[in-house]
DNA sequence: ATGGTTGTATAACAA
């Protein structure tokens, strides 16, 4: 099957964008991110006739995930467990036939030093701990809009980015410290050592996607138990070419 | 050059 990741920036001004791809690519399992609504507000009725099913973790305004799926997932679970954290609608996880697949929009730390660069430190770290059983367990997929860039790979003018939220030496080793638990970066195993290969280009930046001034922090990541499964995973742009795009382009992977 | 754009609590904030 084929699964995807995707921040739309709002699902809602997305709907056209999100609807061509969707009929498109013919995606099986669809993690969104940044919603920008509450579940109530959720654009059903204007997906319904694609033919998936939609498991929605929504809040008002900001962040917010979702499932789309061809298959009923089960065993669904929204947020942490942890009930000291926020509940910031960041985490939604199903099981979709065998495989478990979280899909998280990672806190974006808006600027150093202030707290919400602190809580995206302590996010990662709460997502470290209560992910960190799921690495000998059976296949999981972890995806979504993580919001570090991992390497200089991963990044435009790295040599530049000493300030820049998403670069961070504390940021890589909050990653790291999940990653190094057991997960794989499917992306970057199928390309070592390419750089300028980018999943995000701000709006901001004049020409950014054409110039591709871009960052690498929509990841997919493979537990020991999924690597067997996973096929190819690629990058796809055309989306962000089209009108009105998000920011974000998706990341696909072939999963069998 | 601390700019530029897009989205949502249509004012200010988040990214």
């Amino acid at each position: 099957m084929k699964v995807a990741t995707f921040n739309v920036n709002s699902l809602r001004a997305r709907l056209p964008v999100v609807r061509q791809w969707l009929e498109l690519v013919q995606p099986d399992v669809v993690g969104l991110q940044e919603l920008k609504c509450e579940d109530d507000k959720f654009p059903y009725k204007d997906l319904e006739d694609l033919g998936y099913h939609m498991t929605v973790y929504g809040q008002k305004s900001y962040n917010g995930v979702a499932f789309l799926s061809r298959m009923e997932p089960t065993d669904v679970e929204r947020g942490f467990h942890n009930p000291e954290m926020p509940s910031d609608a960041r985490l939604i996880a199903a099981t979709f036939d065998s495989v478990r697949i979280i899909n998280s929009y990672c806190p974006n730390g808006t600027a150093l030093g202030s707290e919400k660069f602190a809580y995206k430190l302590r996010w990662f770290e709460e997502f470290r701990k209560e992910a960190a059983n799921l690495t000998d367990g059976g296949p999981c997929l972890w995806m979504g809009d993580i919001n570090i860039a991992p390497t200089d790979l991963d990044v435009f003018e790295p040599e530049k980015k000493a300030n820049a939220v998403g670069f961070q030496p504390e940021e890589k080793s909050a990653l790291m410290a999940i990653t190094d638990l057991g997960w794989t970066d499917l992306f970057r195993q199928q390309h070592p050592e390419e750089d300028g290969l980018y999943t995000f280009w701000e709006y901001v930046i004049p020409n950014g996607f054409k110039r591709n001034l871009g960052w690498r922090i929509d990841h997919i990541y493979a537990n020991p138990a999924a690597l067997p499964g996973a096929g190819k995973c690629w990058i796809d742009k055309e989306p962000r070419t089209w009108e009105r795009p998000s920011d974000h382009t998706p990341l696909l992977l072939e999963w069998s």
